[in-house]
DNA sequence: ATGAAAGCGCTAACAA
DNA sequence: TTGTTAGCGCTTTCAT
């Protein structure tokens, strides 16, 4: 069991100071090759790493980034999370996870633990009170962004896809498709990407001279989802909308599985599906689900971009609001327009 | 912008001593009622949290698990992530993420970078070269346990769920449904979970009398899994397996996709599919997929405490290999022997 | 380019 | 129970 070794170890074995050692491990230092070579060798030989968490108190850099993750059912997260980590692992810096779910304590303990932590920024995705908890982290100087989510009013940095568009093109694949009955599945009101994603879907529906003639919550939730789509489609067929736009792709499923098993409904025969998010069960061919993508690499990229602009310009850095197009995705869920061409995903 | 707060300050504002100031803060300390009122006063008043790092730095411990991880798209992995995070919150300690993927750097690095963190304790789940990094992980002194991985030879702590056994049910259970022509699609064979599943299941096999009688791997990749169904099942009916248990459910969602809409064959009518994990899309009507449930929430519990048994008593925690038995979760994706019940299943 | 010295914010003996 | 005193391992002036 190899003993801790310290930079004082690496020293005396290569016969230089302490603050030499530290100079050959400090990037833009000033060091002999000399005195370069003798450390390295010191170190090589004793197995010497830097202690990141040493480094993090005199510098005030500890090189972790907090990721406030509320739930991570929707698999559009596990995804982020996974490239949101690989990013800043490039850049030398890692994710310290905490969960803001119902289980784990309040809100207001995690924003506590998150700052005793010394992180050098904070990502927030999928949190309930994101606004609050962005607000006391930008008091406590620490840098924030939101990922996936935005706020109206104040100075927050977020990065999202452009749900209002993402709604507009939905809309507008419905009216081409010729949808007369089209109703509208919405997830949790707290969420910005909700609220734009219906509002972008209903100007354009209303520019096509309709509205929705059916309207569910689904909360985000499985179970909402599924509830909302049989109060919508267990009626008489007459009264039965033709089409339907859930908010997400997690739901989306729910509420095909409603149609197809226990409504013995057709997709997209009787009823058209398109969802949000693109997911990887979109593309399943049991789903084959029409729905617009949210391009994960670049929201990641975004998101990592906007956050070290913050890190290294301790106050100048003016917030963004970054909203990144992503394409329909035409699948099989829903009735295609005459002309359109079935679109071939690779998955 | 809040400036930070140190133990010095609330001491001044309070009256006492810094000291006083970190016993207060220090949960099995000595303090009387009157200064314990002083300083949490000042403290509130100031906005006093206890910097972490400097703790660390002076206790040794971080309150810091490092989780290695490979991929999230096996949705097992989303789901034990959230379990262990919240686990460890309960706990007092956080997880920090090292992704070891095709992407990130070699093994090596990620190696490195976990210890220069002084985390407490490692996590491995769903790694690559696991045992490699398990032993340079003990012999820097940090406990690890391999989760839902395994590792024969020296005394690394596991937990898993029972494999063996779960293959053994799994063959059970299609044996008594009358099948006749068993098929085996295997996942990655560096992974103890794919060999005793395997293991397990042609043991049962065996003693029924029977032996697989078509192999294929899937490296537990959906592509690879794609790709071993199609060689299976695109074949003369008369040599058609008429079951096949998958590795796991990530790649028996993809073999019935070839199945039913490739290769127009009908589950369980022709085909019986099972496969291991129980992850929440097994649950989904469009897939309703009969499978082994691996009890996350249990695995999660044996995990920390192992963990914990190791963080607390420096050396002399003995090596642990947990396996929980996990149901076998009947649904609708295999044919049913005489005399069992379809469960349903809540989802 | 290099060493000496002063802390970063805290905990842990040690006295009192 | 309390205050005083050492450091934890490192970066960073400040001299040299």
């Amino acid at each position: 069991m190899a003993e801790k070794v310290t930079s004082l170890q690496v020293a005396q074995r290569a016969g230089v100071s302490q603050s030499a050692v530290s100079r050959v491990f400090t990037p833009g230092a000033s060091v002999s090759q000399k005195t370069q070579d003798k450390v390295r060798k010191a170190a090589a030989e004793l197995g010497y790493r830097p202690n990141v968490l040493a480094r993090a108190m005199v510098s005030g850099k500890s090189r972790i980034i907090g990721l406030v993750v509320g739930y991570l059912d929707n698999y559009f997260y596990p995804e982020a999370l996974e490239k949101l980590s690989n990013a800043l692992q490039e850049r030398g810096y890692h994710v310290l996870i905490f969960m803001a779910s119902r289980s784990a304590g309040n809100i207001d303990t995690v924003m506590e633990e998150i700052l005793d932590y010394q992180v050098d920024g904070v990502i927030l995705a999928s949190v309930p009170m994101s606004s609050d908890i962005a607000t006391r982290c930008q008091q406590a100087g620490v840098p924030v962004v939101l990922f996936n989510r935005s706020q109206d009013a104040d100075g927050i940095t977020s990065v999202t896809s452009d749900n209002y568009a993402g709604g507009r093109k939905v809309a507008e694949f419905l009216l081409a498709g010729g949808h007369r009955r089209i109703g509208y599945i919405a997830g949790w009101q707290g969420a910005s990407t909700q609220r734009d994603r219906e509002t972008g879907f209903r100007a354009a529906l209303r520019e096509g001279g309709q509205d929705i003639v059916a309207h569910g919550t689904g909360e985000f939730h499985t179970e909402d989802a599924r509830a909302a789509a049989r109060t919508m489609f267990d009626v008489s067929p007459d009264l039965r909308p033709d089409a339907v736009f859930v908010a997400n792709d997690h739901m989306a499923f729910a509420v095909m599985d409603v149609l197809r098993f226990e409504l013995g409904l057709r997709v997209p025969e009787d009823v058209s599906v398109v969802g949000y998010d693109d997911v990887p069960p979109a593309a399943w061919p049991a789903y084959n689900l029409t729905t617009i993508r949210q391009r994960a690499n670049l929201m990641v990229a975004e998101t990592v971009d906007a956050l070290f602009d913050h890190i290294d310009s301790p106050s100048n850095a003016t917030p963004r609001k970054v909203a990144i197009d992503g394409p329909l995705i035409v699948r099989g869920s829903a009735r295609l327009p005459a002309g359109w061409a079935l679109q071939r995903t690779v998955t």
